[in-house]
DNA sequence: TATGAATGAGTCTTCATTCAT
DNA sequence: AATGAATGAAGACTCATTCAT
């Protein structure tokens, strides 16, 4: 019957992340959940004993599910094209309402944080979302597509902010010229060399 | 009676921003409030409804207090210089871990957002701090210190950073090293042309 | 400054009457009245412990103001004449709902019995006004206009549908036609005797 | 599990009803009603939101169980039999302090009316008791044991006594004498064609 | 007298969590 | 495994009442 477990668990997940999308991470309590999911409020802690967990194990499963563009990208894209589908892809993201997690996620990681605990997983995500970028940066110049000093500081730079736009998003709200404002700054900056 | 009024609100406006500053918007109850304020539980209702208009008047109040850098700065300083001691403003309000309301604010804001109600006032902070950057910098690049083809998009560049740097201090936590690199990056690409 | 105090004394008496008239008499505060007289919440302790008190000081005060129906009456009024105006007071009564205390002044004797506190006060007027229906019933009976066995028994029935009438006008609420129905009900029934 | 929720429904009602009965219904607060059940504070909540659905709930529950003289009285009996024994229960109810619901009615009734909510049910009992007396009546006056004109007036003026009888008895309170006299004058007008 | 700030008790209401079935 | 009733702790909020000014 563990199939069923299994299958019943990933129901509240997917259930659960729709909740979490919808109201953040503070305002969602067990009760919220177990309606949405429309399971016994038992039944609920035989899977997961808060929402805290509920909410690790959906940025958990996001991560092994989202496909990731670098590793995707095929041999014949130049680095500028990947760079490219990147930022698209985080626009999408960016404006996505419904099922956007981040909202729920920074609120989760700040709690964390404010109870000295530590949020390594979030911060390695970051650092190596940094790693990443540098290297294509980096194969940019060397193939005299992008000009750029400092790669792992303009990585760092656009991931911050990647950040940035995400917080507005998450509060004054944003549009999409605003997002492309910000996107097309960044190449620029790397396409700056080319004049 | 209303000068002692007045000094007893004050009192529970320093005290509630320590509160804030340590536990964010969301975990902050009334009943936290008048413990740490030592006031009784209606008291504190005669001054407020809830913790939404405590934190709304401290943040009105910090930005009425807040000296600004750049009308602050005097007519021997360069667009360099005043762009130096923004940035070094920046860096210790991020360090600082004591009296730092970004959380609270930033959990307000996804909290005000997520109903739906808007947050003009703080979303015009940072159209208005995205301006003056504009101006610094254009001022800049007119008497030669800087070297830049989109101010505006600079500008906007530096406050998202700005902003994911906040982030990054009140999640994974950031260094005073993190902070410099960011900086450091921003001021450098300004002042690239001299190359 | 007696003079003073009783002029204030009256006024809250005043305002608090418009009070419980709108709201009856266990809903209305302190607080309500304060606020209504728009005096400090202090002072209206000067002159009133509590709600109880005020009602019971209007509840007397209405009494005095209120001019009796049967001792205004002139001589040359048959026994019909006094009743049908009686009658017609209650009615005017009965409808008016601005300024209606009926309901207050039930839910405070409701309280008051139920804390095996008796209201003497309202007992005897009562009876008093049975009393005086009853000789009222029996002049008419000597001069012939009505017919009736028992008077007593009549005047009380009189006065136990005026406590129906006004319950129900407190309650379903009531039309001018439903009094009209049971006033000619009770009139015809005193002068059957003409057929 | 239906059953067992429902038993302790009924319990709750049942202890309820004496708190009720006891402090009226303004007086009653949930956590009287807890304490009376010995119950958990949230545990009432499962099955009750607030005072009035609980004293809505009795309401309901003693109109469903009161067995109705009239449908209860055989063939043999005359009209004049029926109608003594209605008025002998009523009788019952306006002494019983114990269990007497009347006044937490009426409190419930006002508060409701004050609010501009109707309260139709109970407008519908007083009216549907009216008819079946007036039927009453008017079989009592076709076989000849009633004298009456008006039978519906009849049956109207029974029912504001009894309403204004109840509110004597919640108030200045009233002797069983009390409620003798006006029943015996109630019986006495109907079978006054006899002499 | 008069004011209104301050206190603290009392109630409401919601949930996390447990547990018998 | 699953259910949902039950508990009790926690926090919100309102007022009656007092008291320094």
């Amino acid at each position: 019957m563990s199939d069923k477990a299994a299958r019943k668990k990933q129901l509240i997940l997917d259930t659960a992340k729709k909740v979490f999308a919808e109201k953040g991470f503070k305002d969602v309590t067990m009760k919220d959940i177990v309606e949405a999911c429309k399971i016994s409020r038992g039944g609920l802690y035989i899977y997961f004993e808060n929402t805290e967990q509920i909410l690790e194990e959906i940025i958990e499963h996001e991560a092994t599910q989202r496909d990731d563009v670098f590793s995707r990208s095929r041999k014949d894209c130049t680095a500028g094209d990947i760079l490219a589908i990147f930022l698209k892809e985080q626009k999408k993201e960016l404006l996505s309402t419904k099922d956007n997690l981040s909202v729920a996620i920074y609120e989760y990681l700040f709690w964390k944080h404010s109870r000295n605990e530590s949020c390594k997983r979030e911060q390695d995500r970051f650092s190596s979302a940094v790693d990443v970028l540098t290297h294509l940066i980096e194969n940019g110049v060397e193939n005299g597509e992008f000009y750029c000093d400092d790669p792992e500081g303009a990585a760092r730079n656009i991931m911050y902010v990647i950040e940035g736009l995400k917080i507005a998003s998450g509060t004054y709200g944003i549009t999409s010229q605003d997002i492309d404002n910000e996107l097309l700054y960044i190449m620029s900056g790397l396409l700056a060399g080319d004049e």
